[in-house]
DNA sequence: TGCGCACGAATTGCATGCACTTTGATGGGC
DNA sequence: GCCCATCAAAGTGCATGCAATTCGTGCGCA
C-alpha cells in the first residue's frame, strides 16, 4: 500500500467504527428510517458494548449529519428538509465533478475492472430488493471517490452520498429504481477514454437527474412528521411556539 | 430567526462544543502547532471536566480532520501532508465558488455591513500579531458560508477552511501575511453587484493565490517530523516496518 | 561510550454508577 | 368529558474506577 494510505477517516477504535459502519449501512438500506430512535443503551446492548461506546458512535454519526442529537433527548436518524436535500445535491455535484476530473485517464486496469464488476453487481441486483440496489448505486460513487486517493474527497463524498441516500428515502417515489446504471457505465467509459470535460458533464447530468427524479415535488412531504409540517404555519401565527395540538400526531 | 435556523452543526452538549471551539481556535491561531500533544486528562483538567468529555471533544475534532487519533496513543494536532494541502485547496475552491454563487446579488444590507465590518477588522489587525490576522482571514470565508444559510455548505467550508489554515502554519513562509484583504473587498463588491460569474472567478483566483503563496515548495517539509519523512524510504526497504533509528528525532 | 532491556509512570479503553431531565400515564378538579 | 398537576419509568450527562497499553528512563552489559 502506498505511503499515502487510504486509512479510515479518524474513527478512534474498532468497536466505535464497527457500530458506525453498521448504523450507516442500516440507514442507507432504509432498515432505519428517518426519525427512528436510537437509544444509547439499546445500541450498546445490541452491539455488546457499554453506553459509553454507543454514545461515542452516535457522536461520530451526528458529525456526519446522519443522525440528530439533541441534549437530553434520544438520538434519531436525521430527517433532512427538502431544502437540505437540494443543497446537498448541489455540493455533491461539485465534489464529484472534482472526483472524475482527478480520475480521467488515470485509472489502472485493476481499477477499471473493479468498477465494471461493481456495475455488474448493480445490474444483477436490479429488480431484487430495493435496499440493496440503492446501496450499490451509492457505493459506486464512493468507490470512485476512493480511487482518487484523496482523503478529503473520500470523506466528503462518502458523507454526502450517504446523506443524499437518506433524503432519497424521504422524498423519492416508491422507487424510480436508479435506472442510472447505464449512466454509470457511460461514466466509466469516459473515464477510460480520459475525456475530462465529457466525464465531468456526464457526472453532472447524472447527479442532476438522480436529484431530479428524487426531488420532484417541493411540497409532498410524504406525511412523515405531521408536526414539522405544521410548524411553519404555527410560527407565523405566534413567535415560534408551536400551538397545542389535539391529541393526535405521534411520530411512532 | 427563520425556521431553517443556522443551528450549530450537531455537537451534543455545551461542554463538548465549548472545548471543541477553544481547541479549534487555539489551532488556527497556532497556539497549538501541528504535532502538539493533547492528552485527555490535561484537557479535562484545563476545562474543568472529566476525561469522558475531553475524549468526546477529541472525537469530534478528529472527525473534522483537525487532530489525529490513533489507538492507545495521545491525540495530536493533525500534520497534513503537502499533497493533503493541495487536495484541500482544490475542494475548498469548488465549495467556495458555490458559496459566492448562492450569495451573488442576494445579500441584505445588514449582511453587507457585517462583511465590511469584518474586513475593516482584518485591516486593523494587519501588522498586529500574526495569529489574529490569520484567524480573521479564515473567518471571513466562514462568515460568507454562514450567509448561505445552507447547513452543509457551512459545515464543509468551515471544516476545510480550518484545515487549510492548519496547513498554512506548516508550509507557509514566516508570514506572507494575507495581503488578501483587498481581494476580500473585491469579492464583497462583486457580490453586491450581483455579478455571479465575476465573483466566482474572483473567489477562485483569490484562493488559488492564497494556496500559491502557501504551498510554493513541494519539498521543504520544514523538518517537523523527521520520522515521517523517512518512513516511505523505510517502507520500500521492508514491508511497512520502520527501521530502527539512532536515537535522535524527537517530536518534542 | 553506546546499545538493549526492563520496570515504573503516564495515558488510553471501557464499563459502571449516580444525578438530572424528559416522557408518558394516572388521577383529581372543574 | 376535558384539562392540568403529580409521579414513576426511561433515558441522557457526566464522573470515576480498573485493566491494558504505551512511553520514558535508568540500569546493566559489551
Amino acid at each position: 500500500m502506498s505511503p499515502r494510505a487510504a486509512s479510515k477517516t479518524a474513527e478512534t477504535s474498532d468497536k466505535v467504527s464497527v457500530i458506525c459502519r453498521a448504523l450507516r449501512r442500516a440507514i442507507i438500506e432504509q432498515a432505519l428510517e428517518p426519525g427512528a430512535k436510537l437509544p444509547e443503551d439499546s445500541l450498546g446492548e445490541r452491539f455488546g458494548v457499554s453506553r459509553t461506546i454507543a454514545r461515542h458512535a452516535l457522536g461520530q454519526l451526528a458529525a456526519e449529519g446522519l443522525i440528530e442529537l439533541r441534549r437530553n433527548r434520544i438520538a434519531v436518524v436525521a430527517t433532512p428538509s427538502w431544502q437540505d436535500a437540494r443543497d446537498a445535491f448541489d455540493v455533491r455535484i461539485q465534489l464529484e465533478r472534482l472526483v472524475v476530473r482527478h480520475l480521467a485517464g488515470k485509472l489502472t486496469k485493476a481499477q477499471i475492472a473493479e468498477l465494471n464488476a461493481h456495475v455488474d453487481a448493480e445490474d444483477r441486483a436490479r429488480g431484487g430488493s430495493d435496499p440493496v440496489s440503492i446501496r450499490l448505486a451509492t457505493e459506486f460513487h464512493i468507490l470512485l471517490a476512493h480511487m482518487t486517493n484523496s482523503p478529503i474527497l473520500i470523506r466528503y463524498v462518502s458523507e454526502i452520498a450517504y446523506r443524499c441516500c437518506l433524503t432519497l428515502s424521504l422524498f423519492s417515489r416508491p422507487h424510480s429504481s436508479e435506472c442510472a446504471i447505464n449512466e454509470h457505465r457511460a461514466i466509466i467509459a469516459a473515464l477510460v477514454r480520459g475525456d475530462e470535460e465529457k466525464v465531468m458533464s456526464l457526472m453532472h447530468s447524472h447527479l442532476d437527474s438522480v436529484a431530479g427524479r428524487a426531488l420532484v415535488a417541493p411540497v409532498p412531504q410524504r406525511g412523515r412528521d405531521l408536526l414539522d409540517i405544521l410548524a411553519p404555519y404555527a410560527e407565523e401565527a405566534e413567535g415560534g411556539r408551536v400551538v397545542k395540538l389535539p391529541k393526535a400526531a405521534r411520530g411512532r
